[in-house]
DNA sequence: CTACTTGCAAAATATTTGCGTTATT
DNA sequence: AATAACGCAAATATTTTGCAAGTAG
């Protein structure tokens, strides 16, 4: 039986708020603004039991530190390089990259994609001539 | 002066050599039946040099246990649920996953796509209508 | 009440680092 | 001979767990 308590409450409410997949610590920092008390042991144990009972999804994409979300449908993700936010990416060719693997007899169930490069925020301003100079201008 | 050790040629030939993306762990494992006083901070130690010069590189897919390949170009891989081996998987469609992207104003440098689920070896026989018999019964 | 949950500290897991010694160039 | 690399142990970093005390149902 999963009692309700103001720690689960609040870990998941600020889970909800943050749009950033923040990891445990980031969650414990901002927890703690509200119930100082709280313990690191306590929002990594809610994680996880959320995790676990599906109503969020835990992401091992940033090497070492876990993220959190609250989507838990398939989908994609975008990691920033400089940084380091992590953006929800629709993906519309699930059924592509499940048929690649299809084709030489593996069951696809789900997949995990992270793309990484520079956010819109990151990336240097390609508007202004004046930084034409460092004439670094990645070209596909 | 990077210096050619006995250690690092049996490293190095030991990963060339497995095609299932080994731990550190695995690759310690190995190359103590051929150096049995080998250490494994010398594993690790020329796993990071050798990742870091571009020989080889690291894979961050399996939550905990970093794995390592020889190859370093973009490429997608396939993780199974049941023997935890990593398979390498081409990808055909990594332009339109770096599209999605850049449609968001994301600028994608690189990709990491892990798909989940079972091997040709791993999966039960499907074509035996009934669970009757614990034997498997390959018809191909 | 009593079973789940918390907070704290200690343990567990994975990887890195300090240091004195060994081996490569 | 100089210095990179090794082996060992200790240190880090992240997450989990044992336990006594607190709290929800």
């Amino acid at each position: 039986m999963v009692k309700k308590t103001r720690q689960k409450e609040l870990i998941l409410r600020t889970l909800q708020s943050n749009p950033f997949h923040p990891t445990a610590v980031s969650i414990y920092d901002e927890v703690r603004k509200e119930m100082p008390h709280i313990s690191l042991a306590t929002v990594y144990r809610n994680l996880r039991l959320f995790t676990d009972m599906g109503e969020i999804s835990e992401l091992e994409i940033s090497g070492g530190l876990s993220r959190f979300e609250v989507r838990t449908d398939n989908h994609g993700h975008f990691w920033c390089n400089t940084c380091e936010s992590v953006f929800d990416i629709e993906m519309i060719d699930k059924e592509l990259n499940g048929r690649v693997a299809r084709e030489k007899g593996f069951e696809v169930s789900n997949y995990r994609l992270v793309l990484r490069g520079l956010c819109p925020d990151c990336q240097p301003a390609r508007q202004a001539d004046t930084i034409s100079s460092l004439g670094k201008e990645p070209e596909d």
